[in-house]
DNA sequence: GCCGTTCCGATGCGCTTGCATCGGAACCTA
DNA sequence: TAGGTTCCGATGCAAGCGCATCGGAACGGC
């Protein structure tokens, strides 16, 4: 098997098991065992557990991102931009079961990075790619009259991710419902609306 | 000493040491050694770590909650109740040192409460008695014309917290400041404000 | 086809963990 | 003050941890 394909192979069982038990549900046995290789094997990935468990932060990172992607069209419509701001704010909900195990883990590495700046810079750089694509696509509803011009793209691009995080908070500990998360960032881009 | 203050002490310890090191840095030995008694001592005071984990949740969730009703005054003004309003929701917000701490310890036990379901029952339960308090400080504004009437209370109570919880990992991640935080709150409120 | 290199599964080691155990100090009762 | 109970500090123990080690399998160049 490919290298770097085992490396993505192992980062996917460390994923789960961090999504099921916590991040003290990774152990370098744990981790074997669930993705069928021997310890011997993620020892020769990853020369430590740390370094591994980086390699896992950047695969959910990675994740993310791309669930995000899908809901940006190819042919950029600035006509739609505002249904596109809502659809990549829901992706970054935890509204379905895969979601919402990327939500954990995401929630996991979080606590961490608050007791580490080094992972807290690197989420911090995850997070200011995130705000920029939100800042322009507002931006984009802007120029097309379909959001309110006197609003600062970038604040308002804060604003909703600081939205999103609370609201995946709430689902994780089930005082939102995926329809009820929905509603309030329907809600809150009523805001930004024009029409 | 006394038992009960004995065990708020070692809370204290175990509460410093999630809050510096996370979940993983509360071991019974390094409890004991902060908390300035010998393991003993711990075991005697608490059966299990994991009443030892349960107990301290409880503490937290005091802590915080003295730190809110310590913004309330004692003779209800209803005159007030939007700066009431701000003020509590401030003191949920990560601002000063001590609040920090606090903070880091509830985002610990948050990602423990979302793979456990017993922790998120208890974590659920202080939540709504925090959106209680909430509603009912909006309420009050509405009736004395401080606040846009035909909003629902316990809705935008909801919407709050989840404000506070977002802009609370925004805080720790350090991609807001204390400041940018209070802004980002007032301006917030300026949408229930009526003048 | 043989050897050198690369890879990996298995095992061992030192350490830390939560918890059980036990001897003695301290304190209350009579 | 003697005896009994309560408390606690120290130590032991089994399990699990990350990591190092090593023998053998698999593969490629000459």
């Amino acid at each position: 098997m490919d290298h770097d394909s085992r490396r993505r192979q192992i980062a996917r069982a460390v994923f789960d098991l961090i999504s099921e038990r916590g991040m003290e549900g990774a152990t370098l046995r744990d981790t074997a065992a669930r993705a069928g290789v021997s310890m011997g094997a993620v020892q020769r990935c990853f020369s430590t557990k740390e370094q591994m468990v980086a390699f896992v932060m950047e695969y959910m990172n990675q994740r993310i991102t791309d669930r995000v992607q899908a809901e940006i069209p190819d042919t950029a419509n600035p006509a739609t931009a505002m249904t596109t701001l809502e659809h990549t704010l829901a992706a970054t909900l935890a509204l379905d079961q895969p979601s919402r195990a990327e939500t954990r883990v995401w929630l996991a590495f979080t606590a961490q990075a608050a007791i580490d700046p080094a992972l807290a810079a690197v989420q911090s750089e995850e997070y200011a790619g995130l705000a920029k694509l939100i800042a322009l696509l507002i931006s984009a509803a802007q120029t097309h009259g379909h959001a309110h011009p006197d609003l600062d793209p970038d604040q308002e691009a804060e604003a909703l991710i600081t939205l999103t995080d609370g609201l995946n908070i709430q689902l994780l500990l089930g005082r939102h419902t995926p329809g009820s998360a929905r509603t309030a960032l329907h809600h809150r881009l009523n805001g930004l609306r024009i029409n």
